[in-house]
DNA sequence: AATGAATGAGATTTCATTCAT
DNA sequence: CATGAATGAAATCTCATTCAT
C-alpha cells in the first residue's frame, strides 16, 4: 500500500505519473494547452502543484509526454510495416484493409486524445513541438501508401496516395469534431473500403 | 491639425479598423490566439495599445471580428447558391466545378486566415465562438452537396457528400499545414475534378 | 506634471527608471541579490510589480543596470587615462596621486553601491554577470599601474603593481565592511601616499 | 542489518556528518548559499534529502556548521598566540614569518572554503551569522599585529598594522577570485616577506 | 482620436521542510 | 537510521485592460 522498497516506490511513481498524464490529457483537451493552468491539472489530479514538477520538468514537457503517450499506441500499429525488414511486396490489400481499420479503431477509442492532438497540431508554436518527433514516421507512412497503390496498378500512385491521405484526414477531423452528418459508421466504412483500390 | 468632415473621420476610422484587423490576423495566425498579446498587435500595427480598445472592446471581440471578416469572403461564394430562391436544379456540374475552384482559390489567397481558422476551430472554447454564426451555413452547404450527387445519379448521395467533404477538408488542412508531399497543384486539381462525378 | 508630449514621457520614464535603480540598489545592498524580491523593490518604490518589467526585462537585467550605473562613475575616472591617445609618459606622480584620491573619494561617496558591489562580486554566478563587461578595463588598469612603477624606477614593477592593487583592495573592503581599527582617515591617506613610490 | 555497538553508531554518524559538511561546502562555494538547494547537496552526497535534516536542523544551521568547521582550522593557527599566557615579547620575526606562511598555506589548501567565506562575509544578513563568534578573535589578531610592529621599531605601528592587514586581505581576495596577474607565487611571497619589517 | 505608463490578477516554477513507511 | 514523495508558500514574470493627459 505504501512505499518502502525500491520496487514499491517505482510502482507508486509510475501510477502517479500516469494519473497526471491522464488528467493532463483530459484538461488539455477540454480547455486547450494555453487555457489550461498547472493549478487546474494538479487540483483535478488531487495533488499539490509542486508535485507535478517532481514528475515533469515543465508544462511543455508534460504536453510532450501526453502527446508521446498518445502517439505510442498509434505508431505501434505502423511500426511493424515501417520496419526496415518489412518487404513492401508483403503489403497486400488484406494488410491495407486491416491497417486502416486499426487506425480508425484506435482513433475512435482515444477520441479525447485525438481531439487534443488536432487542437495542438494546428496551434502555431505547439505544432513544432509535436512534429519534430513524428515527421519522419509520417513521411514513411506516405511513401508506403504510394508504393501500395503502385503495386495495385495505379497509373498515378502519387495522386492516389494524396487522395487517400486526404480522405482519411478529412474523415478524422470531422469525426473528432462530431460534425453533424458524419455520424454514419456504415458510410465511413464504405468510403474506407473504396480506398483499397486505386482511383487513378 | 486640420478640421475634418464627418466623412473623413469615418473614412479614417474604417481604415484604421482594417489595419488592426489585418495585423491581428497575421499575428494570431503566426503565434496563436493565446500566444499573441495586445502589445504585439499594436506594435505591429504601429498604434498605441490603448487605441486598439477604441476600436475593439476586448481581445476576444477582436478575434471574433477577425474571424467574421475572413468568413465573409468565403461565404460570399456560397450565399448565391444558399439563397432560398436558388433552385437546386440549376446546380449543374459546371456550377459545381466553379464553386470548388473558387473555394480553393479563396483558401490559397488567404492562407494566413485559414491557418488561423483551423487553429481556432480546434481550440476548445474558441470553436464555439466561431461556429455559432456559421454552423447553419455549413449544414446547408452539406445538404446542397448531397442533392448535387443525387441529381448526378449517385446511388448513395450521402456517402458521396461525406466523401467529397472529407477530401476537401483533408486537402485543405494539408495544404495549410504545408505538409510535405502535398505540394503538387496538378494532382490536387485532378483529385478535385474527380469529385464532380459521384463514386457510389 | 503629467505626460503628454514625447518630451514629457521621456522625462517621466527617465525619472522612474532612476527611482527604480536607486531603490533596487538600496534593497539589493541591504538584503543581497537573492534575498531581495521584485515585490520588495516595487513596494519600496511605490509602484506596481508589473511596472518594473516595463523598465527592466528581468531581475537579472535590473541587477546589471544597477551595477553599470554604479560603475559608470568609477570608470569615468579611469577612462581618460585608459584612452588610446593617452601617452603613459604623461602619467606622472601628480596624476597617480590625483587618481588614487579620486578613486577613494568616489568609493566613500557611494559606499552603498560598493558594499553591494563586493557582496555581488563574491557571489558565484553573479560575479560572472558583472565581470564580463569590466574585466578588460580592470586588466588595462593593472597594466597601467605596472608601467607607472617601471617609469618610477622600480626593479620589479609587477611586484609593485600587485602590492599596490592589494593594498587598495584590502583597504576598500575593510572600509566598506566598517572593520574596527580601519577608521583613521589620516593613516589611510598616509598608506596611499606611500604607494606613489615603488617598493621593489 | 547487523547489530552495532554504540561506538560504531557514533562513528558512522560522525562520518556521515562530515560527508555532508564537505559536500555542502563544495556546493555552497560553487553556487552560492541561495543558489544551492538542499536537493543539490543531498544528491551530491548520495544521501536522501530527509536524512540531511537528521543531522542539521535547517539549511541555515548547515551553513553555520560549514563555516564553523572551516574557521576552526584557521583559528587553530592563531589560538596559541592569542592565548592569554602568550607573552608578546616572545612574538619574534621568526614567529611572524611562520604565522603568515601558515595563514596563506591554510588559505590555499582550503580555497573552496575561503571563496565561500568571502562570498558569505559580504552577504548582508549572513555576515552577522558568521562574525558573532569570530569578531573578538579578529580584533585580538589586529592588536597583536600592532604590538609586533611597535616592537620592531615602527614609528606608526597602527599604520603598519593597517597596511599589513590590507595587503593580506587584498592578496587573499585576489587569489581567491583567481584574478589575472595575481598568479605569480614568487611575487606574493616577496610581498609577504616585506611585511616583516615596519614601513612607517 | 491617440498615447503609453500603470495596474494587478494570475501563470509557471522553485525549494525548504515534513512525514509515512 | 534512511527514504523520497508530497506539500505549499513564495518567487519571477506576463498581459489584458484602464486612465490621465
Amino acid at each position: 500500500m505504501s512505499p518502502k522498497t525500491k520496487e514499491q516506490i517505482k510502482e507508486v511513481r509510475k501510477e502517479k505519473r500516469e494519473l497526471i498524464l491522464e488528467t493532463a490529457l483530459e484538461i488539455f483537451a477540454t480547455y486547450g494547452y494555453h487555457g489550461t493552468s498547472i493549478s487546474m491539472i494538479s487540483q483535478h489530479a488531487g495533488i499539490a502543484k509542486g508535485l507535478l514538477y517532481n514528475y515533469f520538468e515543465s508544462k511543455e514537457e508534460l504536453l510532450k509526454a501526453v502527446i508521446n503517450s498518445g502517439f505510442k499506441d498509434f505508431f505501434d500499429v505502423f511500426s511493424p510495416i515501417l520496419d526496415k525488414n518489412f518487404s513492401e511486396k508483403m503489403f497486400t490489400t488484406e494488410h491495407f484493409r486491416k491497417l486502416i481499420k486499426k487506425v480508425f479503431k484506435i482513433m475512435q477509442d482515444n477520441i479525447h486524445f485525438w481531439r487534443l492532438y488536432f487542437a495542438l497540431a494546428f496551434q502555431p508554436g505547439v505544432a513544432e513541438i509535436i512534429y519534430q518527433d513524428y515527421k519522419g514516421m509520417m513521411i514513411s507512412q506516405f511513401d508506403l501508401l504510394e508504393k501500395y497503390y503502385k503495386k495495385q496498378g495505379s497509373k498515378n500512385s502519387r495522386a492516389d496516395a494524396i487522395h487517400a491521405n486526404s480522405v482519411m484526414d478529412g474523415l478524422m477531423i470531422n469525426i473528432i469534431q462530431s460534425t453533424p452528418n458524419f455520424d454514419d459508421k456504415n458510410i465511413i466504412n464504405k468510403i474506407l473500403k473504396q480506398l483499397e483500390k486505386p482511383m487513378y
